[in-house]
DNA sequence: TGCACGATGAAC
DNA sequence: TTCATCGTGCAC
């Protein structure tokens, strides 16, 4: 398997996260890869998107969604559950992609249709924020058999407080797919 | 009476 | 975000 070049994260954070779907990322724990394939997505724009991490500024936790395109943003959400972002655009862009949903492809145990599930299934936490995803353990592919898909284009969930960004179209995920968290 | 569905609150 | 719980409305 080979894991996506630094160039694929480093374009338009709406370009990446469209491409992401379909994309297969993967988290070898234990010699074990755990694979699931990518169906929901969204963008988040930067210090100017008001339902970004990064429009409080430049935190402890933040600072990687600031750092390199291709790296793990994870953060801890309602204190229980961990939501998994890569770093997209140029170093101090500060944008990312949320990944939102998987279809189950290899040696993932229970559901992962939602950030939080998704985590878990794939045994990801905040102590993978930061790490390199051209790296051997954790990476994301493009998988050999491809299918053909449409996108679905929706305001993302859970940012009502964000005013006019909430409305936006910037979460996307493949139509008709059983396992989009919210269709 | 019981099911399906939405609203609500809790986990921190 | 996700889960459990509780209420409403509807059907039987």
């Amino acid at each position: 398997m080979r894991p996506l070049p630094r160039r694929f994260y480093d374009r338009d954070t709406r370009t990446v996260a469209q491409e992401l779907l379909g994309m297969h990322l993967v988290h070898v724990v234990r010699g074990v890869a755990r694979i699931g394939r990518i169906v929901e997505t969204e963008a988040y724009l930067g210090p100017h998107d008001l339902a970004a991490h990064s429009a409080r500024g430049r935190t402890a936790r933040t600072a990687v969604m600031f750092g390199p395109p291709g790296h793990a943003y994870v953060y801890l959400i309602y204190g229980r559950y961990h939501c998994f972002n890569v770093v997209t655009e140029a170093e101090g862009h500060a944008s990312a992609v949320l990944v939102r949903a998987l279809e189950p492809v290899q040696h993932l145990a229970g559901r992962c249709s939602g950030p939080g599930l998704l985590c878990e299934a794939l045994a990801l936490d905040r102590r993978h924020s930061g790490h390199d995803l051209l790296s051997a353990e954790l990476y994301i592919t493009r998988p050999a058999a491809r299918r053909e898909f449409a996108i679905v284009r929706r305001p993302r969930i859970g940012v009502d407080y964000a005013g006019a960004w909430a409305r936006r179209l910037l979460r996307f995920y493949i139509k008709g797919n059983a396992q989009v968290s919210r269709p």
